[in-house]
DNA sequence: TATTGTTATACTCTATAACTATA
DNA sequence: TATAGTTATAGAGTATAACAATA
């Protein structure tokens, strides 16, 4: 059991459930739960293929933005380069991406999808458009589009408060 | 820069910024980033207090359950009773909690806030209920919500596809 | 045998500091 | 000096296996 009571105020211990107080309110609790679950549920379409979310999105990005610089590919990913780096490794070494020196400057590395990266790709986006259309169907026709545009609005940074 | 595009198909480089392909409009990266920006502001706001958003979630279910055993607040938390175990020896070294022997069955462990941990449980709820607020101010009187009922349709594990 | 809390361990994600080679 | 990629490391969250005490 799990979660589910949003009432705030009652001091003693319930009879079956158990009172979770304003963590049931709370938009943090809601988000990493189902954060969880729709990961998992992506992990799991993956998990034949070897690849989890972040090598999908790696290749996703790489498909659309041929000789990508590393640090490019950092920003565009939210991943710290330093994070990066393993990542690229697990797929250069599946030969599914391939690492080119960059004649201008040789300190920049360009990354490239190779056929074999391409081909995997393709099945997983088709596992990814698999599990988007689940979620579609739990969040009704309107609900997917409205769930990513109020997720937008928390999205930012929340510096000033 | 992070991801903020939804075109599907665009085989080459942009100009400025990236193409994130079909991870613009997926639902799983969307809610890793929003949920992830919503924990970061609210264990911004708890940095004072030494204390980590899941320490407040266990303070929090211990206020309305006082003398609730640890596998009852595993299971209400959705956090492994193994995991619990580091996050209550730390609450406990503190002084906020106690852990107290149960007379019927000697395996279990009940589990009560000190005063100590009541005050420091104040001071949390106050800083959970602006950060809420910011989220709210975000999101428009309803959208607050519409998220959450949205969020929880997702939460349900999602065996049978 | 089964259950409760515990220990040990491992994997993923994330974050910082420092190194190298280039510029 | 500064930048791009790398290495090493550490913290937090999460997962399983196995143990001791108790039922």
């Amino acid at each position: 059991m799990l979660i589910g009571m949003q009432d705030e105020d009652n001091a003693v211990a319930p009879s079956g459930a158990v009172n979770a107080g304003m963590l049931g309110g709370m938009l943090s609790v809601a988000l990493r739960r189902a954060q969880a679950a729709v990961n998992d549920d992506l992990v799991a379409r993956f998990t034949a293929t070897g690849v989890r979310p972040g090598h999908f999105g790696i290749l996703e990005v790489l498909k659309h933005n041929p000789g990508l610089r590393q640090g490019h590919l950092s920003d565009a990913l939210g991943v710290k380069r330093t994070n990066l780096v393993p990542l690229l490794d697990m797929l250069e070494a599946r030969g599914l991406i391939e690492r080119q020196a960059v004649a201008g400057d040789r300190r920049v590395t360009a990354l490239f999808l190779t056929d074999g990266g391409a081909a995997l790709l393709a099945q997983l986006q088709t596992m990814a458009r698999a599990h988007e259309a689940l979620l579609a169907a739990r969040l009704g026709p309107d609900g997917r589009a409205q769930l990513l545009d109020l997720l937008a609005r928390l999205t930012t940074p929340m510096a000033g408060g």
